[in-house]
DNA sequence: GGGGCAGGTTACAACATTGTTACAAAAAAA
DNA sequence: TTTTTTTGTAACAATGTTGTAACCTGCCCC
């Protein structure tokens, strides 16, 4: 392999490694997993006040969760001109394609703490 | 349903969200889940500067992510009194039963990067 | 006019988390 | 003797994150 080649797939694998990154860090986020979680086991959209009862955080938390999924292509925002106003939040198939590794996950979880009541 | 049962099952409710929440709240701290990955992906015990080079973070962080992880039953650690000193730390039985998850999650996380790249 | 609703945004103070630096201990190596 | 190594810990300043309270837009209802 040639050194520009070599050059060029570190590159890559760099460029690859931040993106891991930076999906770990929004996943890490918190009430990330819990949004994910209950859009995922609700397959229809979900209004940003239902997000919020279920998740049980601050507007302002899932307003920037919210945004921040959006903004990496997990969930697509649909907002109608009712009185008052009405938003949908749906995932995207990206974030569809999360759902058996988070049942997964919170099978787990809730496993784990039936075990330590 | 008499009330007290009804107060005892909304107790134990509650206290198995709050064992959800904490164990969410421990998942989503930085580094965890690439601590938890790089562990299940090698079986054999891992010594602390293995789990720091690889997961690539400070001292500090990494000693802070195992003992919250060691207080969670979640690894096991094992000190030798070699010069200098030598500790390995293992995942238990249940972080173990986490691996089809984590697999799964990072599978979807490489994958997602891949087509960002 | 005043109040309410959904779905936010903004500012800000309080709180949490991070990395850096310095330090330790103990024996072997230089 | 000084350095090196491993595995941390302590203190601290810088940075990041959170919730709260206030506010906003339409429009409808009283």
């Amino acid at each position: 392999m040639s050194q520009a080649q070599s050059q060029r797939m570190e590159a890559m694998c760099e460029s690859a490694r931040t993106h891991v990154d930076h999906l770990l860090v929004m996943l890490s986020k918190s009430k990330m997993l819990n949004i994910l979680y209950v859009m995922n086991c609700d397959p229809a959209p979900m209004r940003f006040s239902e997000i919020k009862k279920r998740v049980d955080s601050s507007s302002t938390t899932i307003a920037r969760r919210l945004a921040e999924l959006e903004a990496s292509g997990l969930v697509n925002r649909k907002a109608y001109a009712t009185v008052p106003a009405t938003v949908e939040y749906t995932l995207t198939k990206d974030a569809i394609a999360l759902r058996p590794s988070l049942d997964s996950l919170f099978e787990w979880v809730l496993n784990r703490a039936d075990e330590t009541v």
